[in-house]
DNA sequence: GTTATTATAATTGTATACAAAATAGTTGAC
DNA sequence: GTCAACTATTTTGTATACAATTATAATAAC
């Protein structure tokens, strides 16, 4: 199989500027990217391409692409956007869950559980991820769960921050445990609403984003 | 400024493949789709990656890019998607859509009435579509409004078959009936449900559907 | 000193050339 | 006749070369 570097050189790129390698409106100079991968301009290209498409960097024609980190505005939109998102995985998933689904959602609470106990944030944000990518998956919608997974990557760095609040996981358990029950009980409103709550930003997690904002973007 | 025949090429490709000038699972011969065009394989190239990523072909490493029309699941679980995606555009135009839209909103509605009175497909489609955009955009929320736009754009096709079913456009004018009425009132979950039935492929709509897709994807 | 203008350099966009891999075709064995 | 192995051809993926455009610097006018 050919190798594709293109590809491998995307996701490298897309790790990155999410980790913030980049600031912000900084140009991508191709020659430099291509030295630094150790291939031809080519390759960086169609990786640049890739990542233009999905909205982490911005192609200016004829003056070159420029990282596109979100503005405050920007940001609240697509956590208002993930909050809708997951809320309709739990009004589907509360419909059409698997058993065994169910069983390994309350194991990976639990284990999010136990990491709150060991002060684990590590663990707990492993946890978490699978807590919810479970929910997109149970769904019932292939489509609906790939653009859960997409968003949810993408709020990946800023969702992480968050939790790192203090109190911060506690509140998120018995929010988890909301969620949990509707599903048990196949109620997808309660599943939608629970859901909608847990990841909108409001009240202190709204400052705490924006704070988090000027450490990151400037 | 540069033309960038990669990206008119990428947007011209996109037509050409929703319209179904290329079957489904269809090679795209990089040489070929040069001439077509004119140019060299390395703007042919840019623009195949562009449709990769947003999912209107596939790549398979070393073997080339095939066309991907959705089947009858995934086109359903776009529908459903999309249908809860205007749900959500509803629920927050409720609480944010301002005088002004209102206004277009209604006028946009008694165009469609119009086109239906005279029979008027296009006329009823164009207005349609407008009734539509307006309400993602007035859910205040850009980055949810771009998503709608692209998936409204996605399904074009297969929403134009519907519309042509007999007695469909009556039954769509009660439904927009409901819908401005829930937003003129304010009431979120009332517009959001609205929205949701109304984009939703249920009852003999799901027949109509797969029966368009015999015609289509073969 | 500031602004226009021109010339130079740097950079993007496209074309072509080449290397690597996959497909197709051919030959040979059984 | 069928299958396997080898060869030839086609096609993808990358590198390089060149053209078009933009950014930068230098010079001149005021």
């Amino acid at each position: 199989m050919i190798t594709r570097r293109a590809e491998t050189i995307a996701k490298e790129l897309e790790k990155l500027i999410i980790v913030g390698e980049f600031s912000n409106h900084q140009r991508l100079d191709e020659t430099k990217l291509a030295m630094r991968f150790g291939v031809s301009r080519t390759p960086i290209r169609e990786a640049l391409q890739e990542l233009t498409v999905s909205g982490l960097v911005e192609r200016l024609p004829g003056r070159g692409v420029f990282v596109r980190q979100p503005g405050p505005v920007e940001l609240l939109e697509m956590f208002e956007f993930m909050a809708e998102i997951e809320a309709i995985c739990g009004r589907l998933a509360a419909l059409r869950i698997s058993d065994a689904a169910l069983k390994s959602l309350r194991q990976a609470n639990a284990n999010c559980l136990e990491a709150v106990a060991q002060r684990d944030a590590d663990a707990y944000y492993r946890e978490n991820a699978l807590f919810h990518k479970l929910i997109y998956q149970q769904s019932g919608n292939g489509f609906l769960e790939q653009e859960a997974l997409k968003l949810h990557d993408r709020l990946k760095p800023y969702r992480r921050i968050q939790l790192h609040l203090r109190g911060r996981m506690k509140q998120s358990m018995a929010e988890h445990e909301a969620i949990m029950q509707a599903l048990t009980n196949a109620e997808p409103n309660k599943a939608a609403i629970a859901l909608r709550n847990h990841v909108a930003v409001q009240g202190e997690k709204f400052y705490h984003l924006m704070a988090s904002l000027k450490a990151t973007s400037q």
